[in-house]
DNA sequence: CGTTCCGGTTGATCTGCGTCAAGGCCGGAA
DNA sequence: TTCCGGCCTTGACGCAGATCAACCGGAACG
């Protein structure tokens, strides 16, 4: 039972933040229209749960802005991040009457939502949504295999490097970067968070950041904002593959 | 630049084992008519290397028989198996142009590849393809969120249980049970593969086996041959939530 | 036949990370 | 101002699983 803010606010789809990369990304405007039907707001505070694992879904919903996770728990209270939700993100599945996995807010979160039902209903009929959902399903399925060689093979300091990489690339691409291979951004994520997240203890998550600090890798500056004086550095701690393709 | 043997065996939609399984699962007969058109099979003995990562895709395929597997390997060369290809199962990502794995036969191994060309073209102008692919990449995604766990938190002891009981599961699921509780199968993989898809060392696979033989959960008659005398008394070791199915 | 190879088992030892515990920093409430 | 509670860091220690190494049994092959 999710106890949240109810929060109507009436947006305009023309208007909306994520408007080109979510599961709306290629309709039309009249298939637009329809989704506007169907569709509501809600927020939710930081640390608030959204959904828990086994509860009924009446809804699904796109990640407007904020960050949400999605964690499993394992009978002896052993936590596992798998998935991170950022703006554009879709959440629910068509098809699945209950919820997986526990869905939280570690940030401010507002969430377009549509009703379960019509939605279905419009996926069988307009192709654009169902295609648009297998691309983002697609994507969703690479990132978690690559996080699968993470959690499986990869050292502490490694995972941490790799969580780190994967926040700048993604703030890089939001933001401008501050000169060619220099980043900074924030953590959006508790050490405990990046524990669940990298299959770790927070002890271990703390130490290994300090480690990388004192080698040079990163700087603090409080305990939530880093900076990457030299990002190949950083990428060369990650073990994978030099290069990875261009970056962004 | 995959070596394999050429096979091609005409063999009709109709017939084919994974005909209700596979992406073509909720094809009608004109749209198998038309896929026939497209498709060819290709087969592979144990241990070939169906494709590179990094490979150029010139096809998408589903697995008719045997088993392949996806792995990624790290600089270092430490492995992870991040799926398992089972019967049914479909390879390869429309709209990507290289693989991001490599695919190897794990057992003798039949494929039912289409050109990527016409099999695009044919997944945008009928639904029927795409929502059966859709469906299927979020079970695979739902496999893999599993994994993580699986690879983040669990123990090596809870970690061969585990994938125990995947496997007879889904034995169970083709075979009939000798009787309610008590199972025996095959194991597809070697302790090397095993280790690779758990996270572990082969030698920790070999010992963990041995352990839960010695504790009465399993027995074995070979290497490869296991019999669960209580398939509970192996669920319990999973480290999962005691039912899996109604909420607590 | 013996030889070699491959997959598997088992033992001895090492080590990275978890666990337990203490304490620091900071912001908000009283 | 002091106190409190989150969040984080650091140290000491133990252990699960990695590593290194020896050996086993069966299948392929001369």
């Amino acid at each position: 039972m999710a106890h949240h803010d109810l929060q109507m606010s009436a947006h305009d789809c023309g208007d909306c933040p994520i408007r080109h990369r979510a599961v709306c990304a290629r309709c039309e405007t009249d298939e637009l229209a329809r989704l506007e039907q169907m569709k509501y707001y809600r927020s939710y505070q930081a640390g608030q749960t959204v959904i828990w694992s086994g509860d009924r879904m009446d809804f699904v919903a796109s990640v407007v802005s904020g960050i949400a996770t999605l964690t499993q728990t394992m009978e002896d209270g052993k936590r596992q991040m798998v998935g991170l939700l950022l703006p554009s993100d879709f959440v629910g599945k068509p098809g699945r009457q209950v919820a997986a996995y526990d869905v939280t807010a570690t940030t401010d979160l507002v969430m377009c939502c549509f009703r379960k039902k019509p939605f279905e209903e419009m996926m069988s009929s307009t192709p654009h949504i169902a295609q648009r959902l297998l691309e983002m399903t697609l994507d969703e399925l690479d990132a978690a295999r690559e996080w699968m060689l993470l959690l499986g093979r990869k050292t502490a300091r490694e995972k941490i490097a790799s969580l780190l990489a994967i926040i700048a690339r993604r703030d890089a691409s939001l933001k401008l970067r501050t000169a060619k291979g220099s980043f900074a951004f924030d953590l959006p994520l508790t050490r405990e968070e990046m524990a669940d997240y990298l299959g770790l203890t927070l002890e271990t998550v703390s130490r290994q950041i300090s480690a990388l600090k004192k080698d040079g890798v990163i700087e603090l500056e409080g305990k939530r904002h880093i900076q990457v004086p030299n990002f190949d550095l950083l990428l060369e701690e990650t073990g994978d593959d030099s290069d990875g393709g261009f970056l962004i």
